[in-house]
DNA sequence: ATTTTAATGTCTTTTTTTTAGACATTAAAA
DNA sequence: TTTTAATGTCTAAAAAAAAGACATTAAAAT
């Protein structure tokens, strides 16, 4: 049982994660629903321990919800600013549930220490969906895949957080080298091409694309990927590390 | 006098500012040391109170410091990995001047409150250094504007953050056509150019930086610079609001 | 007044990069 | 063996960036 007071805890300060998948074409987020009367949906979030730092604490909130060890993850901005939007919603939750919280395994105070003012750290995680093994915490009622462009609403700024993880992640999609943390260990390059679209919302040109691409010089081939159809067989690649 | 409590400031949380300034074509950073015994320089710091948003907290820290009001600034990233780089020096400095604490107008438990583990959050501004009024807090000995090559050693990581706000700036000036804030409200092409080189720390071509320039379409002429030279007078340009 | 000087303003040419088009390759079905 | 349909790759066109060249002009020198 987390005892949630400052002795253990940094008090005020959370970190909320926008963990990005990519699947079907689609680029997905992960996102919790709370195991409380009401719909409430939120961001994975957490709370950074005395003894631990905060890429740390994020590692571990992360790892918490999808199983995964070795994420890639990222801060990209802090969110301070009250009142944050709409608080009320996560008042109005608390009041649905006064009672349900007495049957969570946690301290006298966590009521208390919940409603401050938080002032939270986002991160965005970039996960291969395969990989990933959904798990629940003690407050979770379901967690799963949305798209990107059909998000539930979720309480306070979160939904905002996405907005902002998403120009984030554009930006450095490129300069970073990132998607390869979106794909399988082998992919063909049309599959990476659709994972460009799908983050950019734009499509791109099937031979520039894969010029620019290969010109980065971080891609080897290692094999074709026979599929069965009427056509030939595209190239699989994987990212030189 | 300042409640250092959790009742009054968000605890374990604070806000630490590279303030930009441009002067003979040079970047500079704003630096103050301390007033205690031993050389301490850190970054202009501060915490925040419990009912006003991080930006806010930011602003009123940096109007402290410089004395200007409409200040541009920008969050560019969380420092909060422990234990962070030298906190030894802070103990070491906290050490040599025990006794000197007992002068300062504080609250009995400002020590302890001090001496907490802190996560802190990088804001970077950008000042028309001519209207900027360095002023001292209570703890400060002095305030100077350091070049940004040749800074004093500064307690914590605060080194290693100017280095991270710099590489922030780099990526926004351009982009987000911040230099402005770091002239006076007219200026030549040529001193806009020198702005440039000083920040990224390399020389552009007249001829295509002006080009550029012009082509973004957010400078106006405003007429000549006459200097006395014996040579053609430079257009006077300024940002377009 | 006229010429000279030196810095700025602007146009043209060259080079590089990006985008678009065209064609070659090939695994498996017909 | 031919056809199909997707991938791989080359070339051409367009756009952008970099480099070069020359025009303009305020004030000093003549």
């Amino acid at each position: 049982m987390i005892n949630y007071n400052e002795k253990n805890l940094v008090n005020q300060l959370s970190i909320d994660c926008v963990i990005f998948g990519y699947q079907q074409k689609e680029l997905k987020v992960l996102v919790p629903k709370l195991f409380f009367k009401g719909d409430f949906w939120t961001l994975p979030s957490g709370f950074i321990f005395q003894e631990e730092g905060i890429d740390e604490a994020a590692k571990r909130i992360l790892e918490q919800r999808t199983g995964i060890k070795d994420i890639f993850l990222e801060q990209y901005r802090v969110f301070g600013n009250v009142p944050r939007t709409t608080h009320a919603a996560l008042n109005s939750m608390l009041e649905l549930n006064k009672s349900h919280f007495d049957t969570l395994k946690v301290n006298d105070n966590f009521l208390e220490w919940l409603t401050q003012r938080f002032i939270s750290i986002g991160y965005y995680a970039l996960v291969d969906i395969n990989k990933v093994v959904p798990n629940l915490t003690e407050i979770d009622q379901s967690i799963e895949w949305y798209n990107i462009s059909e998000l539930p609403p979720m309480i306070s700024d979160h939904n905002q957080q996405v907005v902002f993880a998403l120009e984030a992640l554009r930006q450095n999609l490129d300069s970073k080298l990132l998607g390869f943390n979106l794909l399988p260990e082998e992919f063909t390059m049309k599959e990476l091409q659709q994972l460009y679209e799908a983050v950019y919302a734009k499509p791109f040109r099937r031979n520039n694309f894969q010029k620019k691409m290969l010109d980065l010089e971080v891609l080897e081939r290692v094999g074709k990927k026979l599929t069965g159809a009427a056509n030939k067989a595209p190239y699989l690649y994987r990212f030189k590390r």
